[in-house]
Formats: C-alpha cells, structure tokens, sequence
RNA sequence: GCCCGGAUGGUGGAAUGGUAGACACGCAGGACUUAAAAUCCUGUGGGCAGUAAUGCCUGUGCGGGUUCAAGUCCCGCUCCGGGUACCA
C-alpha cells in the first residue's frame, strides 16, 4: 500500500481531535505522574521556525512514550503573547494588540496540530487572557505583601513583620515606610536604560554589552524613573544552593551560579583623615590590607562631594560629570585606559594608621559591594594598573609561591602583580596588634577578619552579584500593576476580589516622550476615588513579559479554575514538573526570575514544591547552510549553484564555501516548517528533527536529510501494510532478536533523550526485515508500538491496519526479554599489541584458558608471533582478545 | 581575561577504556522504465600491492603521558561555539 502521508496525518489528527485522545484526567489513583512541558512560544506574526518543533516533538515523544508506560502524563501547551511586536504593529496601524495576537495564536496552534503533538487542548493558556493574567496580578500582590525574614532565610506575610518600638513610636506614617521598606516589592526612583528608538525601558538583562537594546540593537541611554523592583537578592542564597539538586545540565547550573555571583569576603570600615565620615568597602582580600595604599570611589558614590577638598573641586566634579555621560560600553571597555582623579583627602588603613589618598575613579562600580574600595595595587591587577599609571605607591606584602626567581624578584620589588597564593611579609603592626606575617592566604584571611570583627572596623560578608530586578515597563501590552498611587503618597494593591484589573481600550498605544506609560492616555480608568473621596491615579506601568512566563506551569495544572490560581490538591499532584525541554537563550533569566516566585510561593504555601522544575534539558539551536566567497562575503541561497559538491555564484562563477550559520531572511535559507509538512509529511518532519543529531547541540538543517527519513517511513509503511508480509505462528530467531534489541535500545534512549540513536535502531530493524521478507503480526504490532511516539500518525495507520480499532495512544508498551538477546557464539576480534589482526568465533561459554589456547593454535596467529611467546594474553569475556608479544 | 561546551569520512553523526566511522545523506555502479521521477540491489575513510578474493600501511584538531589496549583518561597547546566581564 503507498505511503499516502497527506491522507493519513488528516485522518488521525482529526480522529485525535474528535475523541479528545490527549485528554488529562486528574486521576489521583494512578501514582505514576509525569508532567512535561515546552517553554511556551511567544507567537510571532512569522509563525512557527523549525526550532520550535524539535523541542515540541522531543516532550511530545516522552509524553506518548510515558503514556504507554501507564504514566498518567500532563502535556500542555499554549501562549506567552503579551510582548513587544504586537504593541508596535499597534502603534503603526492602529489595531489593538489583541486582534492581532489572537491572529498569531491561531496560526501557532494551526501549525502545532499539523504536527501531531500530543497536547491536551483543552488545558491551553495565554497569558493575555484576563482569566490567566488575573493570576498574575494576584501574584504579584502576594510578592508585594512578603517580607523576607533573615532570621529563617524565608518570605512571610507583611502581617507577620515585626516593627521596631522606635519607629512604631513615630506613628503611622513612619510604620508604613519601615514596611514598605521590607516588601519583596517596592516603588522607587531608579536609574534605568532607555531605548530612544522603541521608546522603551529596558531590564539590565535586556542590554547587551556593547550597550545595545537586545531587542533592536539601538545604543540605550540611561534615565531615571519610577520602577516597581523586586527584591531578588534576597532569595540569592537559596537559589544558589537550590541548583545543586536539581537535573539540569552542569553549563546551564553554571551559568546561574555565575548570574547570581556569590563571593566571600569582608566589609571594612575606613576612617576619613580630619573627618567623621568612613567610607565602608567591600573586600573579598581582607588580608591584603597592609598593602592597600590608596582608596577608590566610583563617581556615583554619595561621599564625593563632602571629600572634595577645595582645591580638587573643579577637577573631580567635571569628571563625575564625564563619567555620567560616558555608556556603559566606554566604562567597561578593557581595552581602555583607566582614568581618576584625586578628592584631596585621605583615609587612615586600619591595620596601620597610615594616610591613604583617596581617588575617585569609573573602573570600581557603584552597583556592586559597596561602591568604594581599598586598593592593594600589587596584588590586584586592575590597582596595579591604576596605580602604575598614576604613580601611587606599590607594597607588596606576599612572597609569592613561585618557581620563577625572577619573577619573586620583580613581585617582592613591586614591578609585577601578584594575585595568587603565598606567605605575608610587611604584615604586621605593633600599634594596632595585629601580625599575619607567615601565613598564606586562607589563613591571613580568616586571621584579619577575625581582628577586625573585635575591634568592630569590619565584618564578614557575603556579596551577590545579583541585583535587584527591574520589573515594570512602560508599555501598553502587559499585565497592569493593581496597583493605585494616592494623592497623599500612598500606595495600596487592589483587593484580591476585584481582580482582574483589565487594561483599557485606547486610541493611541504611542508612549510618551517622557517614558510614560500609554496608559496614562486611559482617562476614566486612570482616576479612581476612595471611599473617603481621596483620589488616586491608577499604575500606568505594566509588567515586563518575564512575569506571565514566571508562574505558566501552574496554571495548566488547573486551567479554567475560576475560583483559585489552582486546586492545591492538584497541584500537589502535578507538581513538580518532571522534564521541561525549551531553547538555552532562557537558561539565566526565565529559570532564575520563574525559581524566584516559586520559591516565594513556596514560603506562603502556596506551592508545595522548593524548586519548579526537576529535570531541564536545552535543545541546540537549528542553523542552515549559506555560502560566502573567499572574502567572507555572504551569499544569499538562491544564488548558489552546486556542481560535483562545490559551491559557485550562479552569475559570477566565483567559487563559494559553505558555512554554517542561523537562518536569515536576506540569505534566504530560513526553512518554513509548513512547507515541510506539505512535501513530506508531519512524521518526516518530527523524524528528521530528531534525528539530526543529538537534542543538545547546534545542527545545520539539510533537506537531503527530511528525504531519508521520509524514505524509510515509506520503507516501514509499505512493508507492514502488505498482509502478505505478515504472518502468524513463530517468528523467525533473527528477526526476533532484532526486534527485542530494537525495543531496548529505543526505551533506553529515551529515557536518555537520545533520539537520534533510537530512530538508527529502528532502521535497522526495518532493513532486517525488508531481507527477511516476512514478520510475523506479533512482531509487527510490537514495532508499531516503538515507532509510535516517533512517527504517531503513520504508526495508527499502521495499527489500525493489522486489525484494531482504537489509538494505540494508552497500548502498554512492549517488554523486551533479555533472554532472546542472548547469543551463544561471539566473534573475538583479535589484536597482537592492540593492533586488530583477525576474527575468531567461539561459544561464549568458552573459558579463558580455552580461549587463550584457540587463538594461539590459530593458523593466522603464527605470523603474529614469530616464533616468539606472548609475554601475556588479555581476554576481555565478550569483548576482545589481545596478545602481547614483546 | 574568566567560566562552560566542542573538534571523528565529501556531509549530519555512531562508539559502558576493548573491532573507529553504526544509522542516514551524498556519490559511483547496476536493476526496473522509451525516458525521467519513484523504488530496489551493490559499493563507498585515505594510501599501497593485486585481474581478483584479499593483504598490508595509515587514520578521531596538535604535542606529550598513563595502559595489554586511548576518539574516550591525564598534562600542555591550537582553533571554533556559548555565557560573562574593571564584580574588588
């Protein structure tokens, strides 16, 4: 029978549709859950990009796996459509954002089902809807109403935070801003970055480094303005510790250890020389205090003014000025010389009493420690540098530990910096007390803190690279804050009861010159008034697109509950998600920002989980082939010609190499997945996406490859629709065999992720049973069941073919027996000094000493040994022989 | 600079320290066809010898090492990709 694939994907995907297949039941009885997840697509206008099925087919392939496993499998899937494109599709025609993004939805879930993916359809969300985005405002507000309590290293209600008498003495008002000040939410000025071209603010995370807006690539400026900050710094011990539990890839757990940047190390107060004021750094080499010869201030930090001596003032105050304008991309450029200037004053170093000069310079950074440091020029290398330039003095305080007298030499002489381990010298002072002299560099360090902790001019301290998130934007398209500002300042959060709080319907969706909110154009919403005749104006920033995205999961447990976020009985169930598959590019801040409210969901009880997500695997990326000349210049698709496999310009002949790259609209080698499925069907489609190689890596897309899959799809079909191909009675030993190392080797793959071996084992079965001819039914049944969650449309074809009436969706997956996959005989390669000579067969009961004879009086071994003995013989049971002979 | 990955035929990629190149693409030859497409069969890392069967040499980015045995483990590099960056 031909491989009719058009007819065949119809027919089922409408079968799976009408009987609503993939439906979850919240069966509590079954124990075995499993809950997988895709990271939900943002649905752009351009439709789906074939990176998005190979996550999709790789959840969706555990999910038919565990199905037939007896897992009672969640399988989800919808929108994440609040966002950037949709408002500016706005701005320029006037269409209101969710026209637009119910268009985009709809061609998203088109595509999706023309893939036949194993979703329950009836548990789809989108984050724009006002039944979903209620939740998120409601979250918000329980984030709003959480104090973190250091003491237990957890959040817990504002109702349970203590206030101290002083202030609960200087009434209401000062109470209130002692427990705003404790809010895991708060409103505040912040200096932000500003996109002059989308007219947007952007998240820290949002600007790369060069200092462009990552979404349109225009240099961002700073700006300050009112922003909703969440306090994430707080939970950074407890998301850094949460990492090492969880089943990610060791990379990606990386990289959030690096975001959240943990380091060790000592604040130590500084005494102004002539002046009450301290300036209080941040260390993480307290022990290294006897070389710190000067002091450095960022250009931001509050002590600059009242340090300026008079003399200095002119000077320093048009280089703070400088450094305000200069970006972010000029101050932290390497490559760029460092620049400073003396404030006049000095600070005493504690360990010595000695007069330190005090400098402000743009390399030490406001937003991290404390804003200020010591510098100890020979044993850092960007004091060293700083210090050098500038002609400030150079201690060194460490004999290096190293091999090279030379360079001890110029260390101890103070003409290299040395930053590794080794014994203080000039370390000790009979003044203050206190002598590190000897010791290396753990020991100097826990010794200095411990003194300066006694004499109460220093502490201990833990500092995070992790700031605190910047999470509201003045846009139209996101969930608005419930939030509303009084005329007498304060702020309060709508009751639970009355959300949601629905955006308005506006005219015009261009934000202000001044970065405000197109809201602020929504007159009758903006304005409310109290019952006490107060007026207040509403929240006219939204929420940034993180924050749909943060709490997604949860929902799909309980998607049409109108009463609550979720029935926690289910969620008990459900949580936690047991595999979540998406692109690397979330692997920092969607995880870290979703880890964030779960853990503060968790401390409310609200979730009964510490961490979201079990198991995280990241697909690689999907690039294509292009081409460009010697000169590296690109070369759009449709001008290359192709003879004897090397590459030329179709019009000038200059030859062409072939590169790997992602796909672009100007090369014109993006690959549009619809195209796909018209030319070979869905079950190519997902085939060939699989098994392009494994899940993880970066892969270029070759449409010679959807060929072969599709052939041997073709192959598999034709071969097991012919009912003269099927038999009954015994199967052939062979065939048998190769059937249950086929059904092992995809479970096990599976279970790993590695699809792309298990599709190669399933070939294999298939080009044994082409030779062989005939299968019998039993054999063919059980293949159907493995190819099934690979290829799920032609799989129930082919089912339904041999005789049953049902999916095979809910068929227990067949069971191998290791038994058949026993052999008797094995064929010993042999090596003579691990290089491979011949082949032997022998039984597999055969014992070494047996063995070792056989090969030696092998006729082939003769020429091997040359008349000499073998030193030794190793025989590997079921492996290998190999004779030493020396 | 620092932190992670990676490098295997013409291509995508296989390989618990134990037969390198599974599976697939491509290519070559053949069958079917008036022809093409589709399909099927055979061969296919490189080199040397041989009509051939076959035999030998060589081969997993480079240089060392451990081992009876290294693509795999260790040390030192080169190049490529991702992340991050005056983070004190």
């Amino acid at each position: 029978m031909e491989y009719n694939f058009r007819e065949i994907e119809k027919k089922w995907q409408k079968y799976w549709e009408e009987n609503k297949t993939f439906r979850t039941k919240d069966d509590f009885s079954n124990p075995n859950k499993y809950y997988v997840l895709d990271m939900f697509p943002y649905p752009s206008g351009s439709g789906l990009h074939v990176g998005h099925p190979e996550g999709y087919t790789a959840t969706d392939i555990v999910a038919r796996y565990k199905r037939m496993k007896g897992f009672n499998v969640l399988h989800p899937m919808g929108w994440d459509a609040f966002g950037l494109p949709a408002e500016q599709y706005a701005i320029q025609t006037g269409t209101h954002p969710s026209k637009t993004t119910k268009e985009n939805c709809d061609t998203f879930r088109r595509q999706i089902k023309e893939l036949g993916l194993s979703y329950d359809w009836d548990r789809e969300i989108n984050t724009t809807d006002p039944d979903y985005y209620r939740w998120t405002q409601w979250i918000f507000i329980k984030i709003y109403n959480t104090w973190f309590d250091e003491k237990e290293g957890k959040g817990r209600p504002v109702s349970e935070l203590p206030v101290p008498e002083d202030i609960r003495k200087e009434g209401k008002e000062a109470v209130r801003k002692y427990i705003d000040s404790k809010r895991l939410a708060y409103y505040d000025n912040a200096q932000v970055w500003w996109c002059p071209v989308c007219r947007i603010v952007c998240a820290n995370e949002e600007v790369l480094t060069d200092g462009s807006h990552e979404k349109c690539g225009n240099t961002v400026e700073k700006k300050n303005l009112k922003q909703w900050m969440l306090r994430i710094p707080l939970y950074a011990e407890r998301l850094l510790t949460g990492i090492d539990k969880l089943d990610w890839p060791e990379g990606i757990k990386d990289m959030q250890r690096n975001w959240i940047g943990r380091s060790t190390g000592a604040d130590v107060d500084f005494r102004i020389d002539n002046s009450e004021e301290k300036i209080r750094v941040f260390t993480t080499r307290p022990d290294t205090l006897f070389g710190a010869t000067y002091m450095v201030l960022s250009p931001e930090h509050p002590l600059v003014e009242k340090l300026t001596t008079a003399d200095r003032k002119s000077e320093v105050l048009a280089y703070v000025k400088a450094a305000s304008l200069k970006s972010d991309l000029d101050r932290t450029d390497l490559s760029k010389e460092k620049t400073g200037v003396f404030t006049g004053s000095f600070a005493v170093n504690p360990v010595n009493l000695k007069k330190i000069p005090v400098w402000v310079a743009d390399y030490v950074l406001t937003g991290y420690g404390t804003g200020a440091i010591m510098a100890v020029p020979a044993h850092d290398e960007r004091d060293f540098e700083f210090a050098v330039k500038f002609g400030l003095p150079i201690t060194c305080i460490m004999d290096p530990d190293t091999d090279d007298p030379g360079q001890r030499q110029r260390v101890l002489e103070g003409r290299e910096c040395w930053t590794e381990d080794g014994r203080y010298i000039n370390s000790s002072d009979s003044s203050t007390g206190i002598d590190i002299n000897g010791l290396n560099k753990e020991a100097g360090i826990e010794k200095m803190i411990k003194w300066l902790e006694e004499r109460e001019t220093g502490k201990a301290r833990v500092n995070y690279k992790l700031r605190d998130w910047l999470f509201s934007r003045q846009r139209y398209w996101g969930e608005p804050f419930p939030v509303i500002h009084w005329e007498d300042g304060e702020i309060t959060v709508l009751d639970e009861n009355d959300l949601p709080l629905k955006l308005p319907p506006l005219e015009k969706y261009q934000p202000g010159e001044t970065g405000e909110s197109p809201l602020a154009n929504a007159t009758d919403w903006l304005t409310v008034t109290d019952k006490n005749g107060r007026k207040g104006r509403r929240e006219t920033n939204t929420m940034p697109q993180w924050a749909g995205s943060c709490w997604y999961y949860l929902r799909f447990i309980d998607p049409q509950n109108k009463k609550s976020i979720f029935d926690p009985e289910k969620e008990k169930y459900w949580m936690p998600v047991d595999l979540y598959i998406g692109g690397a590019e979330h692997a920092v801040l969607h995880l870290l920002y979703s880890r964030f409210w779960h853990k503060v969901l968790y401390d409310l009880g609200i979730v009964s989980t510490d961490e979201p997500y079990t198991k995280l695997f990241n697909q690689g990326m999907i690039l294509a082939f292009a081409y460009e000349t010697e000169k590296g210049a690109k070369v759009s698709s449709d001008l290359v010609a192709e003879k004897d496999g090397k590459y030329f310009h179709s019009e000038t002949g200059e030859p062409l190499r072939q590169i790997v790259a992602k796909m672009s609209k100007t090369l014109k080698n993006v690959i549009n997945p619809d195209d796909v499925v018209n030319r070979y069907g869905a079950d190519s489609l997902r085939l060939y996406e699989m098994f392009m190689g494994p899940l993880d890596v970066t892969k270029p897309w070759d449409e010679k490859g959807v060929k072969g899959v599709f052939g041997f799809l073709g192959r598999t079909f034709r071969f097991l629709s012919e009912t003269e191909n099927i038999t009954d009675g015994e199967e052939d030993q062979e065939v048998l065999k190769g059937l249950h190392q086929a059904i092992k080797k995809v479970e096990t793959d599976i279970e790993n992720l590695r699809f792309n071996t298990a599709i190669s084992a399933m070939m294999i079965f298939i080009n044994l049973a082409t030779r062989k001819g005939k299968i019998t039914r039993s054999t063919a049944e059980s293949f159907i069941k493995i190819l099934a969650p690979f290829a799920p449309h032609t799989a129930e074809e082919l089912w339904q073919l041999t005789g049953h009436g049902n999916t095979l969706a809910y068929e227990p997956w067949p069971l191998y027996n290791e038994e058949i996959l026993k052999e008797d005989m094995f064929e010993y390669p042999v090596s003579f000094n691990g290089k491979l000579r011949f082949r032997i067969e022998l039984p597999l009961s055969m014992q070494k000493e047996e063995i070792i004879s056989r090969v030696l009086s092998d006729e082939r071994s003769g020429k091997w040994l040359s008349g000499k003995k073998p030193d030794n013989v190793i025989v590997v049971h079921g492996k290998i022989v190999n004779v030493v002979v020396r």
